[in-house]
RNA sequence: GGCCUAUUAGUCAAGGGGUUUAAGACGCCACUCUCUCAAGGUGGAAUCACGGGUUCGAAUCCCGUAUGGGCUACCA
């Protein structure tokens, strides 16, 4: 019995060999210089910051150049598998117009692209054969250890201080003879298909990764795992080589927490004399929880996942822009020269990206967005409100379906002017500061005249009404009125002298003006007070004011 | 423990031997403008982890130390 025969009784079924699919993969016709980037997540139901920051930069060097953006879904490991998640990326990647060039979706039975399938778990017989092709040179074994014996060698390396894993004498099987092999799986044994390691861990190699530049690392001699024994399917390392090398994968981006698997990667592709693919491995996106800081976490901060930022409501093209800020710190210098440009036009450089982590910022996303908000068009923004509402919060949609037009005079307020009013972050907080232009919304309303007299407040608004207050007015005719009315009523009109001399007055124009405010929105803050009169209109006006 | 890797203000960071009394952005503080708020304007506080070298000269190069982070699964 040779290995041959071993091959065959694991893999009876695999009968294409791997230059059978080297012609099936044909390499890809491409402009000189275009790259092959690929967005691969594993279906566990939620969508990370981290991979975001990964997905934008996939995207970004992709389109440089006609290059290919493909989505790869990583289910190998089916345990974690969740249900709707490959339709929950698709709808974050298409939110934010990340759209893949290359994909597989189930759900609605579509694939595009050439090199497909782009569900791991539909590869299965694609990795078999590239098994089978290794456990016939001889560079792969059946190993039989059971999950106890691995638990007490990882065990005692730990307690010897050694190197944790199955290499060198702890690999008990892996000069198991051809024969005895063959008994144990004919005797119904489990086992997992182990990388015959060929490195030495006293030998050092360089390599030059893309963001961090060039690195040392000690050769690998672990016997990796690369086929599970639970069901068939490959390992993440052994998936990635097959799977970007047929794919023609030209640059792998992905986590700094992968650099430690290089040493596996480059003996993986070593084994086959495949060319590996260049390598990106971004910063982990960070958090610091007291005075220490660590990976971000789905479990623990909200913000992590990408859920968040769509729930409250931050426009898309706010949320790329902070996550091209941590890519590349000089993109910002870049975006100021070049308003209007798209972020793929910019030259996305991995040298430039920081090789740490990165703690993310909530703050200097939510400046961004601000500014972005703020120069958008009224149009755009009500666009923007009412597409947020119609997913969140219907009954607000509703009443901006109802009011296009007055709700856009809203956000108009000081908005075409050389520098906008900036008063909202995202969407769902615009409700919060303009409900009370409604009627709908402002009813049974309380008010809080902070520690005005009511006599006063009421002496005030009837006195405004009666004879103050003119719709028709403008702006510098309404405030005259109202700086008359100060200074009948005993208010300053003119806060320097109020405030030199305050004893002589009841109060100031604020006060006036605080208690008309109030009057109208129940709150002490709101954007200009003429502007909301003007849109409220006279019928609206009046009401509030005598509704007091 | 082992392997990798990093360390410039609260955060992201520029700077790779002299042009740096260390950019810029966000945040923070103060003042100012002002009918409140948001903006705007002006100004401010705040950083080269530590110790040794090399050098006329070090944030920058070298060596240690400390600390942080990642990995060390039949998870990706």
């Amino acid at each position: 019995m040779n290995r041959e025969d071993l091959a065959n009784l694991i893999f009876p079924d695999i009968t294409k060999t791997i230059e059978d699919y080297e012609k099936e993969y044909p390499k890809r016709n491409l402009e000189e210089g275009a790259m092959v980037t690929r967005f691969a997540p594993s279906p566990t139901g939620f969508m990370h910051i981290g991979h975001m920051l990964a997905a934008v930069i996939d995207y970004c060097l992709a389109k440089k150049k006609n290059g290919v953006f493909y989505l790869r879904n990583e289910d190998t490991d089916q345990s974690r598998e969740v249900e709707g998640a490959v339709e929950y990326i698709r709808s974050v990647l298409a939110h934010y117009d990340l759209n893949p060039d290359e994909y597989e979706y189930r759900d609605i039975n579509e694939i595009k692209g050439n090199y497909g399938p782009y569900i791991q778990s539909e590869r299965k017989e694609i990795y078999q054969a590239f098994i089978k092709h290794l456990i016939l040179e001889g560079k792969a074994y059946p190993c039989f250890l059971t999950q106890e014996e691995m638990d007490s060698i990882r065990e005692s390396q730990a307690k010897d201080k050694r190197r944790i894993g199955i290499y060198g004498r702890y690999a008990k099987y892996r000069n198991l003879p051809v024969e005895e092999a063959i008994k144990k799986i004919k005797n119904g044994e489990k086992y997992t298909i182990r990388l015959k390691s060929n490195g030495e861990f006293s030998r050092k190699f360089k390599f030059n990764d893309l963001a961090n530049g060039e690195m040392e690392f000690p050769e690998n001699d672990i016997d990796i795992p690369i086929m599970k024994s639970s069901n068939g399917l490959p390992t993440y390392h052994f998936a990635h080589l097959v799977d970007d090398h047929l794919m023609h994968t030209t640059h792998v981006v992905r986590g700094q927490e992968w650099i430690s698997s290089i040493p596996v990667h480059y003996e993986l592709f070593k084994t086959f004399n495949f060319k590996m693919p260049k390598y990106i491995h971004i910063p982990l996106i960070l958090k610091k929880d007291g005075d220490h800081v660590r990976k971000i976490s789905k479990r623990l901060d909200p913000e992590a996942k990408m859920s968040f930022y769509e729930e409250k409501g931050y426009p898309t093209y706010a949320v790329i822009e902070a996550i091209m800020t941590i890519a590349n710190s000089n993109y910002e210098a870049w975006r100021e020269g070049h308003p209007d440009a798209h972020f793929t036009e910019f030259e996305f450089s991995p040298k430039k990206m920081s090789s740490s982590g990165a703690l993310f910022d909530l703050d200097k996303l939510n400046n961004i967005s601000k500014n972005y908000l703020s120069h958008l068009t009224k149009e755009e923004v009500y666009k923007g409100v009412l597409a947020w509402s119609e997913k969140y919060d219907q009954e607000f949609a509703n009443i901006l379906k109802k009011y296009p037009d007055y709700s856009m005079q809203i956000y108009n307020i000081e908005r075409e002017q050389k520098k906008p009013r900036k008063d909202y972050i995202y969407y769902s907080e615009i409700k919060s500061k303009t409900w009370y232009m409604y009627d709908e919304y402002f009813k049974d309303v309380t008010y809080n005249f902070l520690d005005y007299n009511m006599q006063d407040v009421k002496l005030i608004l009837n006195t405004y009404i009666d004879q103050y207050y003119h719709e028709e007015d403008s702006q510098d005719e309404w405030f005259n009125r109202i700086k008359e009315m100060c200074d009948i009523l005993g208010y300053a009109s003119n806060m320097k002298d109020y405030k030199e001399n305050s004893n002589n007055y009841k109060g100031s124009i604020v006060d006036v003006t605080n208690i008309i405010r109030i009057a109208l929105t129940t709150f002490s803050n709101t954007p200009n007070l003429y502007d909301l009169m003007q849109i409220l209109g006279k019928e609206r006006v009046v009401e509030r004011l005598q509704n007091v």
